[in-house]
Parts: structure tokens; sequence; C-alpha cells
DNA sequence: ATGAAAGCGCTAACAA
DNA sequence: TTGTTAGCGCTTTCAT
């Protein structure tokens, strides 16, 4: 079994020293006698000695670790945002542990409990939805950031992209590009992240002098699976279209899938611009055009933000980080009979 | 700032009884007396009370935590082994904690240091190697289960499917569709599992009586930019083949993308299979031939064997679950030419 | 430069 | 059924 059983005490007796004189070498050398810290490094030594990172915490009353919720860990989306965070990390001596919310919305109250007993010093959201029995308790909440979300109402540090300027961007483009019909595949509405999106969409349409039509939005879970399916309602409903903006790259690998699948060639008869640019946006066939999140650097700030509030800084502040269109391959000039 | 600092002490003070009658009415409220269990419960909702898990777990001596490290948090096909293995975690009422050893060998060690610190019970690793020097203490390390990987001569809990006969399978299907110039794009050599999934590829080629031929095969870390790299690698040398065999279908889809861009189609004029059956091979164009492994499976069974472990049962097992060749659009027939 | 001792918050054995 | 008490392993005053 493990070489384990061995503590501070029995350091302390193989050393000749009392455990205050081992706990100080090993946290503070400087403040112990050279022979004296010999002495005890080679008991440590000897015994296989690790010290109990649990009893250390707990008593020193601070974890050094931060928890961060993810809408789905399947998404390759958060990933870079996630090792943007444990980049600051690392650097500030944290440890980030990750989690899943999937759709559980129980799972932010749980994680919320986690930091307050204590398992983590703080909680960086990035989930769609904040239990609404807890906006009132905002004052009572442990060290939360929330990155790339938004949650109306609730002033809470955040970091994000300006959502509806990116997609007014997008649509922007679309139209440029002589559409007119273009589709909206939502976020999961009314979730803020959604709704900033596809505000930015109507004013995109609003800007060209397309009126809105509702039958061209349909909402999903930025799965690819959600991609497919708008695609496939769509097509039930027998709703004409020429481009689709989507508010994930997810959500357009699947639509295009589908899109396939029904006979219709991307870009040739459907455009496609997608949200995100994770890595796999520029690998699809064709590559996909796109709105590029700085991912990492989201992290990166949401981490420093975590950091800031844990050492008592109370600045409630939102970061808004740049987006760009890239533009790849899936976007074509509609046809002429289209606009 | 936070409702913190209310400790048991308050509660029970509050609630006019001892700190022992507040722990027992939150740990075993069977034991308490219902009109107790009242006012102390009153208390507690009173105080906002969250016992310390810190505390409980440090008396308990037991984090009920499990770490996993996996080789790349942006390889979705590690996510659905994480599922698995967070199902069965909760059920037995774990935490898993996740983490990236991205390129990082030193990772494992710190891992197997966090739970010799009692951050967690027990570690869980998908990663391609295992620190050399680790291997002779292998009585002294902490609870470890190995997944989908393997390490030679390293007795330890394992889960994996049989690599070898997975890959011998997909080149007898290319050979059967005529193919004899295959390329494989293994994984990093010479770990285990790369070297697995090389052999089965060279059995297959030799039960075809096709001898090998070591420019077919290119290395890469099982990220699409490997297989990006390893098909820019082959053009450059001018090497001829009509089919691909890639040891993850992020490579095959890396490798789609780069043949296409040199103006190649798949499967029109180079067939390939993948092999892992992430969710987004069924969403390529063309759909991806791939080998399918059992992921959820996989990480439901490494979770168990941990519990086993953990309880002290000490059996080595190798546990191999069946791949299965899932058929799609990506291969087909070679030209007679390449035959 | 070192040691003695208090105590972090909790659980569980034991006593009442 | 409830209370008293002894630690879990460590860090950190305070004395020496």
């Amino acid at each position: 079994m493990q070489s384990d059983a061995s503590n501070i005490r029995q350091v302390a007796a193989i050393a000749g020293v009392s455990i205050a004189t081992v706990s100080r070498t090993l946290q503070h050398p400087e403040l112990v006698k050279a022979e004296t810290r010999e002495k005890v490094l080679a008991a440590v030594r000897q015994t296989n000695f690790v010290s109990n990172a649990q009893a250390r915490t707990f008593r020193q009353q601070a974890t050094k670790a931060v928890i961060v919720l993810v809408r789905d860990i399947g998404n390759p989306f958060y990933l870079e945002i996630y090792k943007g965070i444990d980049e600051v990390a690392r650097e500030a001596g944290f440890r980030v542990l990750l989690s899943d919310a999937r759709d559980d919305d129980a799972q932010v109250q749980q994680h919320i409990e986690m930091v307050r007993q204590k398992q983590a010093d703080g909680l960086i959201l990035m989930v769609g939805h904040f239990p609404a029995e807890l906006t009132e308790k905002i004052d009572q909440l442990p060290p939360l950031v929330i990155a790339s979300e938004a949650f109306p109402g609730l002033d809470l540090p955040t970091v994000k992209v300006d959502n509806a300027q990116a997609s007014r961007q997008a649509i922007a483009y679309l139209v440029n590009e002589g559409h007119r019909r273009i589709v909206h595949l939502a976020g999961p509405l009314p979730e803020q992240l959604a709704l900033e999106r596809l505000e930015g969409y109507r004013a995109g349409l609003r800007e060209a002098g397309i009126s809105y039509n509702d039958k061209l939005v349909v909402p999903g879970d930025y799965s690819i699976e959600a991609g497919r399916s708008a695609v496939r309602r769509l097509r039930e409903a027998d709703t004409e279209f020429s481009a689709i903006f989507a508010a994930s790259d997810q959500m357009a690998i699947g639509a295009i899938s589908e899109l396939r699948r029904l006979g219709q060639k991307v870009p040739e008869d459907i455009s496609v611009v997608g949200f995100d640019d994770i890595i796999l946006a520029d690998a699809m066939d064709p590559p996909l055009t796109t709105i590029r999140q700085p991912r990492r650097e989201i992290g990166r700030q949401a981490m420093s933000m975590m950091i800031a509030r844990l050492s008592g800084e109370t600045a409630r502040t939102v970061v808004e980080l740049p987006t760009e269109l890239v533009p790849r391959e899936s976007v074509r000039r509609a046809r002429p009979l289209d606009s």
C-alpha cells in the first residue's frame, strides 16, 4: 500500500526537534538554522513526508483553488477559456477545478455551496442561467466572476464580448453579400447571451432595411445536434432562406451537416456564419466564416478579476473584449433571385 | 461581503444545544429527537450556516474526490470518458476534478503529489507518459487507475480497448476496399498506445500480404494540427498513398482539411479512417468512417475500479472493452491502378 | 533559533 | 437522547 502515515510529528521525532520547527523548515526555511534545517530535511526524506494539504488549507482558511463551472464541457469553445484561466491561476498559485453544469440548473447552486463550504475560494461561471432565488442575496454570495455570459440585473464582475455588436457585424457582412433572408440559429432563449446575439441580428436587419421575421429565428443549445435539428425544423416548415447566422460554431457545423444531408450545399446554396471560431472551424469543409472571440484572453481576464476580488478589491466591472469577423469560405454572394 | 463566519458553535449557541447535537442533526438526523432537530435546523437557517467541508474531510481523512488527469482537455474524446467517470462518481458520492496535462510531463508527478497531500483520494490517468522514476516505486503510489492508455511493465488497474485488434480491423476494411498504399497517422511514438495501434496496422498489412513501409507512418499528437502537418510532410516527400488510417478522429479531420487544401478529395481521391468516433465525426463532410470506442463505458469502468481500489480491494486488472468499426462515407473503393 | 501550546471546525467515541 | 471531550495535522503566536 501507500507509504503514508508519515506526519509532522514523526518527522519531528526523528529529527529530534519540535513539530513547530519542522513546519517552519518547510514554510519559512530562512527562520531555521542551516544545521537544524538539514536534520529536518533528512528526516523528511527518510519518512517520505508530504505535508497534508488538507490540514494546511484548513488551518489557513484558504484553499487556493477556484472552480470553473461550464455550460457544456464538450464544447471546445470553453476549453480555450479554461486554458486562459489556468495560465494566470498557476502564476498566482491557484489550482483550478473544472466542472460541467450540463443541463442541470441546480449545478450553479451546488457549486456556490461548494465554495461556501470552503472547497474552493471562488467560482467562475460560464453558464446561461443564474438561479433567481440567489439574485436577491447578491451580497451574501461567495466570490463570483462571470465569463462569456451575462446575467441581467446582476451586478457581478464579468468578462464578455459585445455580442450585439458582433452579431450586427455578421449580418452586415451577409447583407453585403446580397443576402436578405437570413436565418438566425439562436442560443437558448431567453438567456441573456442568446438575447444579446438575437438583438444584434435584429439590429443588423434593421440597418439593412430588412423586416424581422420570427420564423427565421430558431433557438438551440449551441450543440451540433441543435444545429441539425434547427435545419430540420426549418425544412419541415418550408422556410426559405439563403443564409444562416448561427450563435455558435457547433450549431453552424450541425446545420451544414444537415443541409448536406438534405441535398443543399454550403456555400453554393446556403451561406453560413458561425460564432466563436473554435479550432475546428478552420478544418471544416468549407472552412467556416465566423466571429472570433478572444477566448484565451477572456479566461485570463476572468481569473485576474477573481484574484482581485479574492484579495479584497470590490470593483464590480464589466470588461468587454473585442471580436473579429474571420472570413473563410462558407459565405458566397447570394443569387440575384434571392435578393 | 460574505455571510460567512457562521460556524457550528454559533448554531449550537442559538439552538441552545451542544455542537455535537448540531453535527448529529446534520449528519445523522435520525439520532436526534424531532423537537431538538427543529430547533437546530431553525438556528441553521437563521445563521445561514453551511458546514465547512474542509474541516469535515480533514477530520474524516477522506476527500471523496478523485482527480482525472487528461492528455488534452481540448480533445472531445476525453470528455465522454469524463462524463462516464462523473456518472458513477456521483452515484458513489465522489466529486471529480478534471485537469489538463497538456504537454507537461511533470503534471503526472504533480498530481500524484496532490493525492499524496490528500487533496484527493485517487487519480485517474489518461496520459501517454508515466515518469520513469515512479515506475520502481509502484508500491508507494497512491490509488491510480489508467484509462484508455497503458504503460508497459506497470501493473496498474487499467481500462482500455484492444488497440491492435481495432487497428487490424481498420486496415482489413481498407484492404478489402482495394487499398494497398495505406498511410498510418500514428500517435506520439513510442508511447504504448501509439505502439499498439501501429502494431495493429502492421499486422493488418501483414495479413494482406502488403509489405511494411515506414515512410507511410507519420507520428503526431492526436490533434487536428498534427493531422494537417502530417499530410503536408507526406506531400513534401512525394509519398503516394490512396488511404489514411489515423490514430484519432482529430488527426483524420486535420488530414482531410489539408488534403482538401492541396486539391485532393476525400473519399474520391483518398480514403480516410479515423479512431475514436467523436461526435464531430458524423458531422464532417464527408462523415468519417472510424473506430468507435465505448467512451462512456471506459469512464464508468475506470471509476468503478477506482472505487474498488479505494475500498481496499487490491486486484490489478486490465479490462478490455470492445470497439466497433463504423462505416460512413470517407472510404471508397481504390481505383484499379492503385491496387 | 527553537519550543510550547492554542486552535482552525468538525466528528465520533464515550459518558451520562 | 444529549453532552463532554479528544483529536484530525498543521501553522502561528508567544515565550524562552
